[in-house]
DNA sequence: GCAGAAAGTGAAAATCGTTTCACCCTGCCC
DNA sequence: GGGCAGGGTGAAACGATTTTCACTTTCTGC
């Protein structure tokens, strides 16, 4: 349950739900503060400040638009079932692994029955799509350009000889992993690519995480 | 009718729409950009300017993410469309090919861009998905249990060198396929497989359809 | 060859929108 | 009377986004 509004504050939902069904966007704070006769929009600020808190709405910080209803159902973009819309992502860097998410290609459907791993079934919300970006795989069927559904996992959460995904600088590739010695070691499983063996942390190599399943369009 | 599109114009405008269907929002021209790998807003105005002008997308001047699908504005409770359901079939036999689809053994959501054809998309009511019998076409990356996304098709309508899936009696495998003198060549693409050679209508063999994708768990 | 359309670069200018800083007011509780 | 939470004012700093300007490239039809 959530902690209870103020009356001020449950006015701002209440306004920001009502915008959201009418424009299919969410409000700027001065948008809602003309709305409300709040003629600061830090007045709005913090008032948003105490939703997000109390877990009704939600920030994208430094935005423009970005604040967003936590209840989906008020989403007028919500689509009703099906399964997860998978986002494919592309042209990335291992210093900015953070706008992985943020910047993606395409979005595919992928079946959830595709998304399962070892312990059970993945979260859809953890996973992405990424396409191999070389052939140091095809010993395990693995080609360069497919499509790869990745889980979205530390390096820490890995077991040993699993296949993950890996930014090497800017080449995104399937792998083999094991950690030994205190270092990552990346495996191909094509004897023309070497193995790559990085400490915790180095910036030029960035795992994304584990590898469910390929995809691969003849 | 609304104009038409140059392919790059097409390129953004599906971006967009992919990206409202992803994010609940449409994206900035900067997203764009690098979405499709244009490194000027600049571009993408223009771009973004001509969909305007053919009335494909709306533009709140000066506005933060201020673009709007035209058609999810002017109905905006349109019944989104997901993708198709494919029929997972298994334990065949060639004599009785009709059972195909009849007898699936599941389903799977399968994304409609996975469904290109060399000529273009293929009609996913014609398709179906199907598991890989052997390890005949490792070389080409199909191994033993992937999943097979099937254009059904009758033998007369596939192209020489294209990927078949094909019944040898209780067998389903993946081949490529090939018509010379009067007879179909089913080739392996591992030598530890044979060849197969049939004569047309030999009751033996029946081909289930052209090989579209194939998907595969780890 | 030249003109025009389509696409793009790079950078600057103009706006929009969010965040922060300093300070004020009211009601309430101890 | 002090302290604190909720609500606000105004202004300034910042960052995100759009818009405009000047110039380039590639392709296509006349």
């Amino acid at each position: 349950m959530r902690a209870r509004l103020t009356e001020r504050q449950n006015q701002v939902y209440e306004y920001v739900r009502t915008y959201v069904r009418e424009h299919r966007r969410t409000p700027t704070l001065k948008e809602i503060g003309d709305g409300l006769a709040i003629r600061s929009t830090n007045g709005v600020h913090k008032l948003v400040s105490a939703l997000v808190q109390k877990g009704y709405l939600r920030r994208r910080p430094n935005e423009a638009r970005g604040l967003a209803l936590v209840d989906v159902d008020e989403d007028p973009y919500a689509p009703s079932e099906g399964p997860p819309i998978l986002p494919l992502i592309s042209r990335t860097r291992s210093d900015e692994p953070d706008r992985l998410r943020r910047r993606p290609n395409g979005a595919l459907y992928v079946d959830e029955r595709l998304l399962r791993k070892p312990g059970g079934a993945a979260d859809a919300d953890d996973c992405l799509l990424a396409r191999a970006g070389d052939d140091g795989m095809v010993g395990d069927g693995i080609r360069k350009g497919d499509l790869l559904v990745v889980e979205e996992t530390d390096w820490k959460d890995l077991a040993n000889g699993e296949t993950v995904a890996v930014l090497f600088g800017e080449a995104l590739v399937a792998r083999r992993y094991d950690f030994a010695n205190g270092r990552l070691h990346f495996r191909p499983a094509d004897r023309t690519y070497a193995e790559e063996v990085y400490p915790p942390g180095d910036p030029a190599c960035h795992v994304i995480g584990r590898v469910l399943a390929i995809m691969r369009t003849l």
